[in-house]
RNA sequence: UGGCCUAUGGUGUAACUGGCAACACGUCUGGUUUUGGUCCAGAAGAGUCUAGGUUCGAGCCCUAGUAGGCCAACCA
């Protein structure tokens, strides 16, 4: 219905642009190719989302493709878990594949090069070959084996796919160009000799193709349209499309490798090597462990796939480096558990209230809203008595008016029960608080409707009663790096801006209605966060992560509380005369007539407030800033005409101004 | 010393392909609220890396700089 036109990302551009040069919607097709030696992670999120998000909304099929092409690395474990997680999300794959399905092609076509003379066995050392190879400022030069003859090529290259040679004794290189600045143009290597078991074709091949030459032919195998990947992989096209011109016969679809900027999210790192070291330092309980950045410690954590789908599209796709605030991911998770996560009551800092004018034996069953974002969530009962637990935070013996919640003989709410005031507080004998003493209102009980309910009081607290009460491990989670990007420093290692408190196991109060959770249940433990049962919940022990946690505007400003000299911001909020003019400088050519009338006006009556010290260091402002250097004139001309007397300064930034090509400008400067 | 890529508020992306720089997060006000949450209303913050050029007009086109990233694994 709406005309609104939602722009497109650069690759989005580029197959609508292929679709109008007359390629079929029917012959797009897209994959997502990982290597199965780790976990995906966040980063990972977004090629996924890019990928699958064109199938979707192109309706195309996308392949998961498993980059299978190195033994040493690979392990069924992780092709498990990858699937898991890119179900979880919510995507489906077209087919499930893997490169190894292609080794006898590859081979095949590898043979058909070295007949063509445009593949060679290569018998040196690695090191004698990076020698050669030269450096990225400097070209290489031709290795001895470069000309080897196409019949001892090929007689090598059998008998290293026969198992003859040791692994290291020989590889086979594509012939390009030893001179050529892009380096993987150098003979890129398309074959190594290793003895491994793989996962998929057990103890078949001895010799594994590279990754150059797997990707772009397996591409083309499957005839994919569009073969999306990150920025790294840009050096890559060239190697990728002479590979695809030995083999791509016309008719066919040919594959297209475009690239985008990965995904880097603040105080976390992406690094797939980074990672394992994290589980096998045991810093981190495991890849699922609810701190890391991989999907499967999102979920543990309580993320959502609709968050972070939410999150992968808001960050957009382009060609620059970026770094993405976590605050954002934060957003997205909140929003979405916002609608959904019920709430319910938890005491995470306990300390004891006493209602005094409260029967000691009595009880009573309150009712409670399940969600007030959701009509539909409904109402449940919680337990109500004369002793409950409160958060230690939220009592004060004495406090100034910005504190809401409970102080000596003031009221607040207690949510869903009733108001209360507070009365006497009994201690230890090291001053910490044992028992804060209170009375309530018992014509106050929310909902009741009587007037005293309808009262105003500015606080509300959540509680539990204490016979009541169900205790529940709960673990904190704190960002696992101090620093905004721990890799991102030459100097220093990673491991050494670990937050040592990323993690903070509490026993917890929480209301008897969360006796029959279960496993992956997300709640809002309101006024604190969002919160999920962990994979390790028994029915005898509760186990909640926290997901994230609310807005804190409060956290935010009690630090500036504590110190005692921010009385007066107030005239600091008062922006300058000369800051103003500036301001309105900038969109001076640009305004119409009229308004730039009204604007020279304004300028004119705040210029008496400038003095001439704010104004001088304008006068170097940049030939190009046309309407900065008007409104400079424009206040010039008050403080003369005021009596300022003229300079060398003030000459030579009018001369400037009469040579300029502005008329407006030359206006204002004749003026004076 | 080479090649390739990128450059827009604090952050991330836009700008209908040359016409008074928009959206989201974040920040700050104010209102509503039985969550200091949500929601609502508003504000501040960018002369689009620099210098030239083309044009009536440039974030967009051209030239030259500058800055950052990537490239020398028998990894992907």
């Amino acid at each position: 219905m709406s005309e609104e036109r939602k722009s497109l990302n650069f690759i989005e551009q580029i197959i609508e642009e292929d679709l109008a040069n007359g390629m079929k919607t029917n012959d797009l097709r897209f994959r997502f190719p990982p290597e199965p030696n780790g976990y995906l992670h966040i980063g990972h999120t977004k090629a996924i989302g890019i990928s699958f998000g064109l199938g979707e909304k192109y309706n195309a099929p996308v392949n998961l493709r498993f980059d299978d092409t190195n033994p040493a690395k690979e392990e069924q474990e992780y092709v498990d878990a990858i699937k898991k997680d890119i179900a979880w999300l919510g995507y489906s794959w077209d087919k499930e594949l893997y490169s190894s399905d292609y080794f006898q092609q590859l081979f095949d076509w590898a043979v058909m090069l070295i007949k063509q003379g445009k593949a060679y066995v290569d018998s040196q050392s690695s090191d004698a070959m990076a020698e050669q190879k030269g450096t990225p400022t400097q070209p290489g030069v031709d290795g001895p084996y470069r000309n080897r003859s196409v019949a001892e090529n090929l007689d090598l290259f059998m008998r290293m796919k026969n198992g003859e040679f040791e692994e290291g004794a020989h590889i086979l290189r594509a012939k390009i160009d030893m001179q050529h600045p892009n380096m993987l143009m150098r003979d890129p290597i398309m074959y190594r000799i290793i003895k491994k078991h793989h996962h998929r074709t057990a103890d078949t091949w001895c010799i594994y193709p590279m990754y150059d030459w797997t990707h772009g032919e397996s591409d083309y195998i499957e005839s994919i349209s569009h073969s999306l990947c990150s920025l790294e992989f840009k050096p890559h096209r060239e190697l990728y499309d002479w590979f695809l011109d030995q083999v791509v016969q016309a008719g066919n679809i040919r594959p297209k490798q475009r690239e985008f900027a990965r995904l880097n999210l603040s105080y976390t790192i992406m690094s797939k090597r980074k990672l394992l070291q994290l589980v096998e330092d045991r810093i981190v309980t495991g890849w699922d462990d609810p701190r890391m950045p991989t999907i499967s410690g999102l979920r543990r954590r309580g993320y959502t796939p609709a968050a972070i789908r939410k999150f992968v599209e808001t960050v957009g796709v382009a060609k620059r480096d970026n770094v993405i605030d976590v605050s954002l991911l934060e957003f997205c998770i909140r929003e979405d558990l916002n609608k959904s996560a019920p709430r319910v009551m938890a005491v995470l800092d306990p300390v004891k209230l006493v209602i005094t004018n409260y029967p000691e034996d009595k009880e009573e069953w309150l009712e409670a809203e399940n969600n007030q974002e959701d009509e539909s969530a409904g109402f449940r009962e919680v337990p109500f008595s004369k002793y409950l637990y409160i958060e230690r935070d939220d009592f004060k013996e004495q406090a100034n008016s910005k504190y809401f919640r409970l102080t000596l003989g003031k009221e607040v709410r207690l949510k869903n029960a009733y108001i209360i005031k507070g009365e006497s507080v009994v201690k230890d004998a090291s001053g910490t608080i044992m028992e804060i003493h209170c009375t309530y209102d018992e014509a106050s009980l929310s909902g009741s409707g009587t007037e005293a309910s309808l009262r105003k009081v500015k606080g509300t607290l959540h509680w539990v009663s204490i016979k009541h009460a169900l205790k529940a491990e709960v673990r904190e989670y704190d960002r696992l790096f101090m620093d905004e990007a721990p890799d991102g420093h030459q100097d220093k290692d990673f491991m050494e801006f670990l937050n040592p408190e990323s993690l903070k196991i509490v026993e917890a109060y929480v209301e008897p209605s969360l006796a029959t959770v279960k496993v992956g249940e997300r709640f809002q433990f309101q006024r604190i966060g969002y919160f999920n049962v962990d994979d390790d919940f028994t029915p005898n022990h509760l186990v909640f992560n926290k997901t994230v946690g609310l807005r804190d505007s409060w956290a935010k400003q009690e630090p500036t509380n504590q110190a005692p000299n921010n009385q007066k911001q107030s005239n600091q909020t008062e922006r300058k005369a000369i800051d103003i003019i500036q301001q309105l400088g900038k969109k001076y050519t640009n305004l119409p007539e009229a308004k730039q009338i009204k604007v020279k006006a304004e300028i004119q009556k705040l210029a008496e407030g400038v003095t001439y010290e704010e104004l001088a260091p304008l006068f170097n402002t940049a030939a190009k800033k046309t309407g900065t250097r008007i409104a400079v004139m424009i206040t010039l001309g008050v403080l003369l005409k005021q009596g300022l007397e003229k300079n060398s300064d003030i000459e030579a930034f009018i001369e400037n101004a009469l040579a300029d090509s502005n008329s407006l400008l030359v206006a204002e400067a004749q003026n004076i």
